[in-house]
DNA sequence: CAAAACTCGTTACAAATGAAACTGGTCGCA
DNA sequence: TGCGACCAGTTTCATTTGTAACGAGTTTTG
């Protein structure tokens, strides 16, 4: 039959969330037997790791991640151990998060793990095909505005 | 601080999930506003649109979705009168599914959308971009090998 | 041909998510 | 100063998802 000339493995949309399941799925299976974290953990904990000491709200918009998210992942980082909060003196309706050794420790193993499983991935594509698609990436997902807003906007 | 090289928004699974969100909100937002479905939902629709009919089980290997994913998204889409269910008569555990008239017309409509989201999303990049993207895209996802198979195996 | 092993699809229960209400805190402005 | 609008982060509740067990049917194998 197959109605209409719609290709389905054409629809970006598609092709990107078939592509991305795929792309994360062992490193996925690592943080999580390995620590029982969950996809937004990993993404505060690197965030805090690679960009530093910074609030939830601050996360939120790195990341595009809803508030409720980062609150339970920072609440399961905290109960970890991972992380610790601080109460902002400027304002004290923010918290400044801040990793403790321990998790940064585990961001050590958990990026060189990172970087192994990417490495895996780019095996099957060309420095040229890998250096044009992070080029394209960047542009859909609008990444590259999001972090040039300054740490304490105007 | 910044401690470790490690660049996020460098990380392929990281970068590939963020650009497979944005890319996906506004077609996510048009068919759950409209028909009030749910990802599964309009993909299970898809391939029965595009492949023709088939069982559930295929639409799991095809979309690398769980079994009890596409289950609920079929009861729902049945409810909906978006497709019938036929016992096969070699194997009485297997339901064919089709799509009803009443599904053909949403998968046209659903699919003139995401024509226009998709051309609105490639519209910051060249059509060589595009078609390079596409390219590793397909070899990250694993879809190619997939969409290959027979339909009866061996 | 009967029992064991396997497959298709559903269901039940636990865990994760999203939306909205809520608590405490800050700011603007009369 | 005090009141209303606004903001950071949490909690609550409904929805969605994942896991494991299940019922019914088929295949294998002895």
């Amino acid at each position: 039959m197959s109605t209409g000339d719609f290709h389905l493995p054409h629809f970006l949309p598609y092709l990107l969330n078939q592509a991305a399941e795929a792309a994360s799925h062992e490193f996925q299976r690592y943080y999580r037997a390995r620590y029982g974290m969950l996809r937004t953990e990993w993404r505060v904990l690197f965030h805090l790791a690679c960009y530093g000491d910074m609030s939830a709200t601050r996360i939120c918009d790195l990341a595009s991640l809803h508030k409720t998210k980062v609150s339970r992942a920072v609440a399961a980082l905290e109960t970890k151990r991972f992380l610790t909060r601080a109460e902002s003196e400027d304002d004290r309706r923010v918290e400044l998060l801040s990793l403790t050794p321990k998790g940064l420790t585990v961001f050590r193993d958990l990026s060189g793990a990172a970087e192994r499983f990417e490495t895996d991935l780019l095996e099957h594509l060309t420095p040229d095909e890998v250096l044009h698609l992070r080029s394209a990436l960047l542009k859909l997902s609008g990444l590259g505005e999001r972090s040039l807003q300054p740490d304490v906007p105007l």
